[in-house]
DNA sequence: GATGAATGAGGCTTCATTCAT
DNA sequence: TATGAATGAAGCCTCATTCAT
């Protein structure tokens, strides 16, 4: 599991206080960690946040922005496979999952102070935030196109579902109120696609005509 | 709908305040309002508040402890009838989005500052929001157990993913992502309980025996 | 050793207040002692002190007006005995240590938060602080004037030095850097009268002609 | 007699803000005075204050300790030379009461807000202040060992009195209540020495064998 | 007399941000 | 680039006091 700080190859400083931002805010929160324990973790003075920064609310947007774009892409990416839908959502949930597995900080930090802070981060970027429901409101809207995926529910309802699942699934990793380790990542992505693909009850009613 | 300062019937200036408080925390955010916002609000003088709480934390955990503590023994109560786990689950489901309906601001702040506020109110909380994921995860057990329900997923998991998915829809509400209306929180109470019970697949895979 | 809320004999309530105000000033410190301290102590609703007094700062002033006039009065008519000055110089050490041996709680409030506090109540009481100066010296100056006294140094000095010598002491007592008890208390007075009047000086130089 | 804002020959706003503080304190007492008092008679934003001390507290202790630990020194220093005690008492009388002259406010902050304030810094600092009895103690404490002083009274109690003479006095100087001027010092110093070494009685009891 | 709800002024402190060097 | 001294706005909380009952 690769530390925040250690992504850091050379003297570039800028990468050096985004990694330190990581920490820094997975430590202590946004809103209590000040400019100053940014300097601190990453060895500068803070007067140099602001050189490559305009503000400390810049550096989580950048910090966010970098990874959700990557998720963007991947997802997109993902669905340009000739994949079965159950096993794009399988890709998916992995990604996200091992993104939490390789750098727990950055996601903790994305998904507590950002994603799920819609009050504050969470409301300047909920238009790039509803982008990733969308394209996986996509793929399933496709499967219910092709007849893979039932139409019972709306895609968008099926996106809010299974991103839902996984929010929570990490918000329990994140504040241990959910046992974490290798078995338990993996694991988590079966369970997330099962819940959502398979359902839960052991005789389903069927399918009415849409 | 109901507004929150709508409801204190008399002159009790402790309820006054503390439907003040949702008013003005859903309008404004824990962290932006003020305390003199809510006494303004309230039409009461600054220092009453800190007459009935003893902080400006609170007055939210008042809040999110007096909503909370209903919800639990309603999943408890609705979980006491002998009804098939999927009316259990569609009864919750409708509980908290009638709740949603009939006090939005509530839910608002309960969500929004609580709930998905992890690092700050939620921390506190932590064990309080457990109470429910872990009453909902027996009604699914119980379910599994009688066969109603397939053994794929944990109770635990689909605990999460139900209420994952509920919380993403309010979320939806509560930032004007997701189209909001009488039809529309009907519609999202089956939605919900039909993607978590009923799943996606058109064609699901045989069930493992337990 | 009695208390000062014992002193209250009936149902006298301002009197209660007075007495739970000593007890409240000598634990909390006049500063940081709320009103509804006294009140509490007192076992009285805190609207009531101010039925009986204009303000807290009333309260502290009546305790040391009332004890302090005693002092004078005492002062007053001890110097109206055919006394030697040193017999006289002891009988006001004593009667000052008694009285923090009969209410310690009460000297310290009073030394503490009046005589010692000039910047405060000090303040305020200044000029009747200084009777029980002007008292002390005019003892030593008769003294002087019938030559059982030096008068190498004003009466003022010898006052402000006796009185000083009293002061420094019960400070210790008060804040426990002095070992207090019977024999302290009795012991005190003779060193502090031997040292103003036998003075440190094995050989003593003469006497210098006034 | 050098104020104490014109000790900052500098640039040194650490020492800026110190000797406004010196100051402001000694002109509005320190619970009066507000930070940002300090601030304007330093002419220095208010956050400045917060960037050398950690709260207004740290400045007056830091004040304090200056000046105490100066003190300490001074005496042992005085007690290293081969003099007569009486000579070393003068002495020390000395420096403190040309402390006081040289800097009133200083003197004046230090006896009223922390040395006669022993509820409230005193109570903080009573073990350094208790170093400069002891160190007194000391003096007396040999001086009766090599028989220039007599037995009577235990060498604290005669500390405690040699003290509290000199604080009397000068808390007479700073309230106004006794004048001052060059020659009032320089007889105040011959005064209090006079006082407790050579003691008021014109006829000393013979000194009882120890 | 007695209660305690209601009032509201006042100040310490934090910390993001700027800027001279 | 890099530093950290300097700025100052903003808000929580305390608590003496008032007053209706």
């Amino acid at each position: 599991m690769a530390s925040s700080a250690q992504r850091a190859g050379g003297a570039d400083k800028r990468r050096m206080i985004l990694d330190a931002a990581v920490v820094a805010f997975a430590t202590r929160g946004f809103h209590a960690c000040r400019v100053s324990d940014i300097a601190d973790q990453a060895n500068v003075a803070y007067g140099l946040v602001y050189h490559y920064f305009r503000s400390k609310d810049e550096v989580l947007d950048t910090l966010f922005l970098e990874r959700w774009n990557v998720l963007l892409e991947v997802i997109a990416e993902i669905d340009g496979h000739p994949l079965p839908a159950r096993e794009k959502l399988h890709a998916i949930a992995s990604f996200i999952i091992d993104s939490y597995r390789h750098d727990p900080d950055l996601m903790k930090v994305i998904i507590v102070e950002v994603t799920r802070a819609a009050n504050s981060f969470g409301r300047t970027h909920l238009a790039k935030i509803r982008e990733a429901y969308e394209l996986i409101a996509d793929i399933v809207g496709k499967a219910q196109a092709d007849g893979s995926f039932r139409s019972e529910v709306t895609p968008t309802f099926a996106a809010l579902a299974f991103y839902g699942a996984i929010e929570q699934v990490l918000t329990g990793w994140i504040f241990d109120t959910l046992p974490q380790g290798e078995a338990e990542f993996d694991q988590a992505k079966a369970f997330i696609v099962e819940t959502i693909c398979g359902g839960l009850d052991a005789n389903r009613p069927s399918t009415r005509p849409v």
